[in-house]
Order: structure tokens, then C-alpha cells, then sequence
DNA sequence: GAACTTCGTTCAGATTGTAAACGAAGTTCT
DNA sequence: AGAACTTCGTTTACAATCTGAACGAAGTTC
């Protein structure tokens, strides 16, 4: 019922129209909202040839929902109110190597900041949603066997938030599925029923939307695409396997490759970026080394949208998906990595999968994951408020 | 709400307790629904240790629902009725090279056949479900690009056989798909969420259960699996690809496979086979040739195993479904095919999407297309009669 | 066979939703 | 400027709907 009311942010008796109710119980049920403190009434509209509305949107006092995305280098908090506008947000590095209690109340920390620097105080908290990179068991809101951070199995999360925001509610998800979720609430994924946001950073992964909705898959790790192999005889995985895409088509698969080039001689331009940076290269420099036209970057950036493309194919025929968007660290590679992920996907996916496929860099940038992770806390909010007022 | 009913077949008050009604609506709402013909009265059940209920049941005798599975070399066709019962059913050999128009004709033909010998009339047939072997356009229920059979593209199935039956709606779909509704409404699909169907005859493919329901895609081509490549270098497909799966591992290349192997004499047994074929050899053949412990067919049902299982090894980790069930020409190949793609499924997938994962033969066998066909017209049926009754 | 269950219906009363009428506010045309 | 017409939102009387409690029917258990 008031989940209408969160699409249409700002509007009034169209409800009766939207919902279908007559003019009668609609404007008693918008009394009843704002009595409550649900709804409040925003100045007035234009008229539509008589008299003007007086629109109304949700009560943005009523409390703060939190996002928080943890990515493998970096964590995201921002702080956002119900309908969902970021106030503000924070980033800092991070090390998923580190104990989860470290990382976990970093996140406390800066929130509580947030709340602060917005003259709020804790028990405002409504809700939090929670990115993590690795599978998740979304009922219980727990990592099961993340590869990268074998610490953090089982790692009540939950509760450890609870234990400082005892009024807000607590979701956990992949982050993947997360920032996919952020595309199609706050990016170009919006309306769109079939699609999968590939996030490329230091690993690789993919959230899906499958009619309109995330995938999780059985055991939470669906679109777990890092460890797709694509060479049985390639390097050694973190995984244990051979020739996962994510060993390499990934970030530090580039900054290697370039090390190589470096060493070897194919490329002046990485050779002296690594003398310059101390021996070592970062995906950013061979970024930085293909601008400047250096061909043994360009080849090692279109190698690695070759590898990612010939998976996407698959993934393509397979699901059918109308957009694919790119998103993660690598998105500020330009469009060489684009170019040559669509070439090879096109080259290797059946015609009428691909004829309506767009695959472009997702827009969101750097919001998407605690933009995706206010949107689920959100979902969880007006599910629990419509089934309160069902059983009221 | 009479969806409800549909699930508890037999069963009475406890609607009160499914639906949260009070007695009293119950009741009523069962005494018009029995006045309206949709329900009967079945007998009384066993005490709870009080009065005996009085069962009641869908009222079978309101028409008929007319399944029809079309695949690359053979034509399904059933009659059921309401409570999705098959009554009887038939089937021959067919070819998609023929022109749509004598294919459905001849299904036509035969469902007059199956209703007659019913002792019914045509005006009797609410609804006709149809699978066919290629893309569909759900809504319009039209074939598109249909790699088999492009002469098939947009031909107006649906018209087809209103013009023969009036009274019946049809809905068409994917042959595949409909499989996979069918294991789920009558095989061991029931329940579960996230699984894959793969049927693996003339060609390979698959059906796709996402969240519960059927995910088709943006065009309607989702699963079209047999495209993937799995060898750049491979044999050259219809599709105009090269190395796709469906070119390497399904009948026909076994039966490829297998005459290469006659003729150069690693098999004798295959060489026999042949000969007493008139040159050729099926699928079948190799089958027959393993079971009598022939070393060569042996190599050849494995290697298709273990390509189908690379691939499908790729599509568990991006989809983590926690079933895949096995269908199609191929089933009664025994279980050499089986293990096969087991063992490269298991291998090349994350241990955290597998541990949990099961692959095995469909058990609805022949009538798996059928069935789910007829599934997928009861549900249009029953979506229907909802919205009749909230129009009401 | 008395006491207790469960099943299903009947009926009065409360809740809920609706249509129509009406007042308020505004626009357009003369 | 004002009459006529729109749209917006509320009020009110009325109709449909649902529920709870009471009750008869049918059975089980001790």
C-alpha cells in the first residue's frame, strides 16, 4: 500500500487513481498516514485546469537508513534518509585481511560520525544495509565460505550491529548483488527486467537481475564469475583451480602482465612508471600507460576485455539479459576494455541475444554499492511497515 | 484464491485456515464456486476426532487442456483435464524442416482424434499449451529467429488453432522451458527454487527456473546453451559459428563421432553396427556399443559428457542453482554421460556452488514436455479465472 | 452414554469501501 | 470581470463485506 506511495514520490489523489481506491478512502488513508507521522504535505502542485493539488512525499524525519559497502580495498557508509536521498557519505581504505571486529567497527565508527555531523543521534537508525564481497546466506545474514576472508565465515554481523544501533534492522548481501540492485534503483537499470552489472576490481563478479528481482542462487553465490575458467592451463588461482578469469582478466592480473612487459622490454612507457613507482606497477598505471598510446598496455587491457567478453558470451546466450553494465575500479579505464569486452561478447553470442544487448560502464560510479545497499534496507523497511499495517 | 485451491487438491475447511477466511466466507465462497460447477464434492474424509470433513475437489469435468510438445524429430500431444490429470496422450515422429502449417495441421488433427475418443467436443478444450524447439516471443507467442526452422518465424501459432478451436486460449513457449516447468509441477523439481533443466538431443538446451518461475530472458532465447563455444577451432555449426556445444557433444555429432570411428577402425563394434545399418549410425547405436563395453563409443559418450559439464560448470558458478536435471533424447544413454558431466562440473566449479548441488536424470521422462506444457496453460487458466472473479 | 472434538452453517452486528453530493480553488472564455 | 467549467479533496449516507459467536451435526474417547 505505502509501497505505492514510495514510487510515486511525490503526488496526491493520484493515488486513488494508482491504487485503484476511491477518492474517499485514499484521503482517509493519507489522514491516517500523516497523523502517524508517515507522510507529509509539500506545498502545492500545478493545476491540471482546476484546482491545484497539494502534493505530499514520504516523511523524510523519520529516521536515518544506513549503507554500507565493503569492497576488498575499500569500505563505502553513507547515510540516507527514508526516501532514500544520500545526506552523506564517507570512504576510506581498507583490508579485508584484517579480523571482520576491526572492520565491522570501523563501519560503526564512521556512522555514528555521520549520524553525528547530522545532528542525529543513534537510536534514529532505522536501518542498515550491508555490502560484503563474498557469498552470503541472505536469511541469515552471514558469509559462507568467502575465499578471500576465510575469517569472516559465520561472522554474526547482524548482531554486531545490533549491539549498536538497537533500533534498526539489520540486511546483509553480496556486494555484487548490491550494486546491481543500486543500478536499477538509482542508474540506468531501472524498468529493466534481465540484466547483470559485472563488477571488475581486484576480482571479478556479477550481480543478476532475473524478473526484476536478484538472483542469489541456492547458496547465496550466484554470479560468482572470478572462478569461471577460461584456460585449463593458466596461472594458479587463490581458489586452488587453474585459469579463472579472475587470475586472469583482474586487476592485479593487469598490474603483473605489466610488470612482465616491464621487465621484458616490450614497453619503455611501463618500464619507467614502474622505476618511478618503486618497482612495482598498480592496474592504474597501465590505465595511465595506454592513454599515453603505449601499444603493450592497450594489448594487455584488450586481452583482459577479450577474456571477460568470451565469459559474458556465454553468460549471454545463456540468460539472455537486455544490459550488461560494467562497474568497479576498472570502470575508469576508458573505453579499450569496453571496446573489446562488446567485440568479443557480439563475436561469440548467438545474433538474437544480441541484437537488443547494450553493454556500456555503469553511471552510478562510485554510489552504486551503498546507493544498492540503502535500497535493500529500504525494501526491508516498507516490507516490515506494509505487513505491520496489514496486521493492524 | 482458488490458485489455493489448486494446490490443496483435496481438502476442505482447511481452505478456511490456508486463506486466514473466517468459516463463514469459506463456506459461502465454496458454496458458490460449487454452484458455479468449479468445485465438487468427493467423498468424506478421516476424522480428526471430531465430525468426518466433507473433501472437495476441482471439478474435473469442465473441460479439457491440450498439451503439445513439438521437438526437432518428434510431436507430443495430450489431453488432461482441469486438475492437469493427462487422459491420454499420443505421439509421432515429425520434422521441422516442414512447413508449419502441416506440423500444427497434423497436432490438430491429432487433439480432435484424443478428444473424440474422449467423447468430447472441440468446444470443450479451454486452453492448449505448445512447446516448440526455438526462441518465443511469450507475449505474442511467436517463434523468433528460429535457428531450425526459419520459415517458422512469425507464424501465427496462436490464430492457428483458434481457428479449429474457438473456445481455447493458447499459450506458447520454448520446448525447453516448458520442460523445466514440467519437472517442476511433476517431477522432482517440486519446491525448488533455482534450477536448470538441460535436455540434450538433437540439440542441447536449456530451461531456467529462477526464484521459482521460469526466467526467459529479454528475447525469449535464454538457455540457448548449444551456441556456447567451447573450441574456436571446432567443427563448423549451423549457426554459422564455430566449435558451438551443440555442434561437439550433442546426437548428431556422437553419431559423427562414431562413423569417423568405424571407418578407421578403432572400433569394430561400431564398424559391425554400421554395416548392418545400411552405413549410418544413430545415437542409439553408440549407446548400444558402450553397453556392450565398446572402448571407442565409451571415449565418445565421455568426451560429450565432459564438454556439456564444462560448460555447465560455468553456468553453476554465474547461476548457483541447486539442482540441474538431465532430459532429452539422450537420457536413456545410461549413466557413462552422467558421471561424466559430473566430474567436469565438479571440478571446474567453486566447492561452495557445488557441495550442494545435485545433477541428475530427469525421472518424468517422455511425458516431461507435455506435462509442463499442460502446467503452463492450467496457470493461464487459473491466472484467468482469478481475474474473472475479482472483476466479479 | 456422557463429555469433548471437529466440521460446517446461520445470523446479527461491526467494519469497510463506495458513490454521490458538495465545497474549495482555479482556469478559460466571453 | 464574471459565468461556466475543471480539478481537488472532504463529507455523508448507504451498500457490500467480513467476522465472531452461537448452534446443529457428526464422531471419538473414556
Amino acid at each position: 500500500m505505502r509501497a505505492l506511495r514510495r514510487q510515486g514520490r511525490i503526488s496526491r489523489s493520484e493515488i486513488s487513481n494508482i491504487t485503484g481506491w476511491s477518492k474517499a478512502k485514499a484521503s482517509q488513508e493519507i489522514r491516517s498516514l500523516i497523523e502517524k507521522g508517515y507522510l507529509v504535505e509539500i506545498g502545492e502542485g500545478v493545476s491540471q485546469g482546476g484546482r491545484k493539488p497539494r502534493l505530499l512525499r514520504i516523511n523524510n524525519q523519520l529516521g536515518y537508513i544506513a549503507g554500507i559497502d565493503i569492497g576488498a580495498t575499500s569500505l563505502d557508509v553513507a547515510l540516507a534518509d527514508v526516501t532514500g536521498s544520500i545526506l552523506q557519505r564517507c570512504s576510506e581504505p581498507t583490508d579485508v585481511k584484517l579480523p571482520p571486529q576491526s572492520v565491522f567497527g570501523r563501519c560503526s565508527e564512521l556512522l555514528l560520525d555521520l549520524i553525528r555531523t547530522q545532528g542525529g543521534t543513534p537510536d534514529q537508525l532505522l536501518g542498515i544495509g550491508v555490502g560484503v564481497p563474498g557469498p552470503v546466506d541472505f536469511a541469515r545474514g552471514v558469509l559462507v565460505a568467502p575465499p578471500l576472508m576465510p575469517e569472516w565465515e559465520n561472522f554474526p554481523i547482524r548482531d554486531f550491529f545490533k549491539k549498536t544501533f538497537h533500533s534498526a534492522f539489520v540486511v546483509v548481501d553480496n556486494d555484487v548483488n548490491i550494486m546491481a540492485l543500486g543500478e536499477q534503483r538509482a542508474g540506468d537499470g531501472a524498468g529493466i527486467d534481465h540484466f547483470i552489472f559485472v563488477k571488475i576490481g581486484t576480482g571479478i563478479g556479477a550481480g543478476i537481475i532475473s524478473n526484476g528481482r536478484i538472483h542469489r542462487g541456492s547458496d547465496g553465490s550466484a554470479g560468482d564469475i572470478g572462478h569461471i575458467c577460461v584456460d585449463k592451463e593458466g596461472p594458479l588461482c587463490a581458489c586452488g583451480n587453474k585459469g579463472c578469469l579472475e587470475a586472469m582478466a583482474a586487476g592485479p592480473a593487469i598490474a603483473s602482465k605489466a610488470l612482465e612487459a616491464a621487465r621484458n622490454g616490450s614497453s619503455a612507457t611501463l618500464r619507467e612508471m614502474r622505476e618511478s613507482n618503486g618497482g612495482t606497477l598498480r592496474p592504474e598505471d597501465v590505465n595511465a600507460a595506454c592513454r599515453e598510446g603505449d601499444q603493450a598496455a592497450l594489448d594487455i587491457i584488450r586481452d583482459s576485455g577479450q577474456m571477460i567478453g568470451d565469459v559474458l558470451a556465454s553468460l549471454v546466450n545463456f540468460f539472455n539479459p537486455s544490459h550488461i553494465f560494467v562497474g568497479g575500479g576498472i570502470t575508469n579505464f576508458g573505453n579499450h576494455l569496453l571496446v573489446a569486452i562488446r567485440r568479443a561478447v557480439l563475436h561469440r553470442s548467438l545474433p538474437l541475444a544480441t541484437t537488443h544487448l547494450s553493454i556500456k560502464f555503469s553511471r552510478v560510479g562510485s554510489n552504486v554499492g551503498v546507493m544498492g545497499a540503502i535500497s535493500l534496507a529500504l525494501d526491508y523497511l516498507f516490507a516490515i511497515e506494509d505487513n505491520l499495517h496489514l496486521m493492524v
